[in-house]
DNA sequence: TGCTATTAAATAGCGCGCGATTTAATATCG
DNA sequence: CGATATTAAATCGCGCGCTATTTAATAGCA
């Protein structure tokens, strides 16, 4: 009885947790889909707008680093997002290799209908509001180790 | 004090289970891109291979259910392998709306290399087994109630 | 049989995500 | 000061992942 065959292979697909992470998120990101279309949006370009909410004039770095994502994603996202009319992106003055991202009115006033999302997703999930913030420690904190 | 500015809001960013989701999901990645490298294989290349190697000789809409993938993501990525001499694809006979997938001698051999990658996955998350498992179930269970 | 409906896979087009490189601005140091 | 190093963002190319559509084969039914 060797590896190749065991039922109990660790290449068994239902029992990695990284399949289970990735196909998890494709399911989650279906459910973001249906929300989001309403307000325009892409998952990736609400996260970028929640950013903003909590902090405005960041930089495309800053952002960065609060998203996990460098600026080759980011800087593409953030001009459909300034096509939108939802953002400017203007050099720093004091450094002119940064550039800060800046809500417009209408971004900021996207909020409001975003608001109604996170609960709309909790719904979805038909879990407990603990069952999901204690999933969501366990992913911090796998996160962690997997990046440090 | 209104929603927009609680430092509750269930807009903030850290407080989404999504988004833990989302960026495990990055950080996860990122480990498989450096070890999958070696065997010249994405992740997504990864699963279909491991689901090949769990039963030969698939449909695409097999494979596509076993991964939650349908055949606009699977054909090309199918087509890389078999480009790479992985695997062939053939219509089946007795339904020639049917591509059956078959792994070539290579193809199977790639899985003993591939046996490495788990354990270095579960040792780059620095976790116990039995958290994994933990969080794998829970995930599962999570994803049911999103699609389901 | 012949017509329509359904099904499986492929295709087209778009938006990420990232490795690798480039461009431009600032920092550092002799 | 000037030359080099570092940093921030942008760019390029590729592989997903998905929506919408197309193509081709089979199923179902009068």
């Amino acid at each position: 009885m060797n590896d190749h065959d065991t039922p109990d292979s660790l290449l068994k697909l239902d029992l990695q947790v990284c399949f289970a992470l990735y196909s998890t998120n494709l399911a989650m990101t279906k459910v973001y889909r249906r929300l989001l279309r309403e307000l325009g949006l892409t998952y990736p370009q609400y996260l970028v707008m929640m950013v903003l909410w909590e902090e405005d004039g960041q930089t495309v770095s800053e952002i960065g680093e609060r998203l996990f994502l460098d600026s080759a994603t980011l800087t593409p996202l953030l001009k459909r997002l300034e096509g939108m009319g939802l953002l400017s992106r203007r050099r720093a003055a004091d450094d002119e290799r940064r550039v800060r991202v800046r809500l417009t009115e209408q971004g900021r006033e996207l909020r409001i209908r975003a608001e109604a999302i996170p609960e709309a997703v909790a719904c979805a999930s038909q879990c407990q509001p603990e069952e999901l913030m204690a999933l969501k420690d366990q992913l911090h904190a796998l996160r962690r180790k997997l990046n440090g």
